[in-house]
Formats: C-alpha cells, sequence, structure tokens
DNA sequence: CTATATGGTCAAGCTACTTGACTAGTTCGT
DNA sequence: ACGAACTAGTCAAGTAGCTTGACCATATAG
C-alpha cells in the first residue's frame, strides 16, 4: 500500500473513531469539525476570523459554526478586550468537557497503535509526523 | 504537538497538495473525493454499490459521484458481464490519465518530505501507517 | 481627518450529500 | 420450478454546510 493512501485510511479512521468516542461519552449534538474549532478555541478563546483562517474556511461559516457551538451550549461569546468590532469566543464548562473527552479519545485510538507497532514506533511515529505537519489551517481531508 | 494533531494535519495538508497537483496537469474539474473513486475503480473497475461501500456513502451519492465522472469523460459505464442489474464502472483513457497525475503528485508530496526525514525514515512511516490502517471505507477526514 | 482596511452580520444560493419510494433482475427455500 | 426475499440501480425531494455578495461598525494609516 502507498504511503500516501495508508496516511489518508488511517486519518479518516482516526477521525471517525474520535468521533465516535466523543458521541460514546455523552456529546451526541457535533460534529468532527467541532472539535477543531474547539483545538483552536482551548488555550485563551480566538475570534471568529481566527477561526475562520485555522479551519480553511470563510468567516461566514466560521460564524455560523459558532452560532451553533454557542446555542448548543460549548462556547459563548464575550466582547473582545482590546478591539469592539471583535468578539472573543471562548469554551464554557461544557466545551472544555468535550475537549477532555476527544482527547480521551484520541489517546484510545494511539493506545491501540501502540498495541501494534510498540511504544518506540509510536514515538517514531509522532516524531516523523511533527516534522512534516504544515503550519496552515487544518482542513478536512477532502 | 500530539500525534494525532499531526496526523489530522499532515493528511489535510497531503489531499490539499494532491488535489493542487492534479489541478496543475489540468485536470482542473475533480474533486479530491473522486481520486478515491478513481482508486478503487483503477484495477478492474467497480459497480456504484462497491464505490458507495469503499467510499464509505449511500449509493445515491456513488451513482450521482458516477454520473459526474462519465459526463467529465473520466469513465463509463458498461453493461456488467454476470449481472444484468448491475453496471461495470471503468476508467476511460482520460480517467486513467488523471489518475497518473495523482500518483505523480502524490510522488513529489512524499518526495519533499524525505528530503525532510531522510529515505529511512520515509520507509519506517510507510511501513508504521501500513500495519494500523484499517480495511474498512477510505472516508473523507470528516 | 479623511480613506482604506478589518471584524462581524445578514441574506441568498449552491452542492454534495441524505432519506424514501420505486423498478428490474437475482438468489434462496421449499 | 416458482414465489419470497434480497440486491443493483434510479428518480425525486429535502437538508446541512458551505459559498458569494452586500453591508455596518470600528480600527488604522497617510
Amino acid at each position: 500500500m502507498a504511503l500516501s493512501a495508508a496516511l489518508l485510511a488511517v486519518a479518516g479512521d482516526l477521525t471517525h473513531r474520535i468521533n465516535d468516542g466523543v458521541v460514546a461519552r455523552g456529546f451526541t449534538d457535533i460534529r468532527p469539525a467541532h472539535g477543531f474549532a474547539f483545538a483552536r478555541l482551548a488555550p485563551d478563546g480566538a475570534t471568529a476570523t481566527d477561526l475562520a483562517a485555522h479551519l480553511g474556511v470563510t468567516k461566514q461559516a466560521a460564524s455560523q459554526l459558532v452560532d451553533e457551538i454557542v446555542r448548543k451550549g460549548y462556547a459563548e461569546r464575550r466582547p473582545h478586550p482590546e478591539d469592539a468590532r471583535a468578539r472573543l469566543i471562548v469554551l464554557t464548562g461544557r466545551g472544555w468537557a468535550c475537549t477532555r473527552a476527544a482527547e480521551e479519545a484520541a489517546a484510545e485510538v494511539v493506545g491501540r497503535w501502540a498495541e501494534l507497532l510498540g511504544e518506540g514506533e509510536v514515538r517514531a511515529l509522532r516524531e516523523s509526523l511533527g516534522r512534516i505537519a504544515p503550519y496552515g489551517p487544518i482542513r478536512p481531508a477532502w
């Protein structure tokens, strides 16, 4: 199997399994895309435009996504401390809980890889992928 | 950076770069999803239902995708030799050319990785990913 | 202090998917 | 061998998540 095909197959499977794990932990109303958004919001919040750039979509699409996660109680819009035009989107408690659930689910999958490959090989994998990972937006796979 | 995040970032980037490479080679009217379809059709053709299972979508969606690539000249529907209900979808010359273009583009990206990591590490990467790659459908990343 | 750029919203439209209902052909059970 | 159940594919309608375009409010540069 070609490297690129294997990589895409593993990535698709990983996304799917993380989503399943998050759903299994009781967060049934979100999609994988939201997880990528949460990852950007997690440290200190972000503006809708930041989020748009991170996800590689228009700011309108990002704004709609924010509407949704706000409506579902995962985040809230606050006035931005330094720019009266902007809003700072921050995770709520529920948002953080969901983020932790995603991390647990991801760790579970990686744990299964460790059983197949061994710890050393998993470390090497992380190391290699980390060195070729891009800086730009995290896009959906297609 | 976490392993799962790095993997998804690399996969998203790879998909995007392959698509760019395919477009640069003159195939401007297709999307990454079509490439996954071509991969399934390439050896000996497949039925729409096979394709649906491979892509993880409904057969109606697969059928619509087939409509599109037939209309654009990448594939054609033939009567199935063994089942009068079914149609065998096979690539045309243009479909094969596009598939080769995608392989070239993928090889180009992997070549860049080899510059960053070295040949040995790329081999190890392929080996590791091959061992954790799933058998099921190749899904879009989300 | 005017001109231009930027953050965000509103509205409308598009596209790739979905669900549901159906026809034509195949396979299984007796 | 014949009817029941299953399977390949299509037609039609609906939906979700994105897009483009127009716009307002605030910020920044000349």
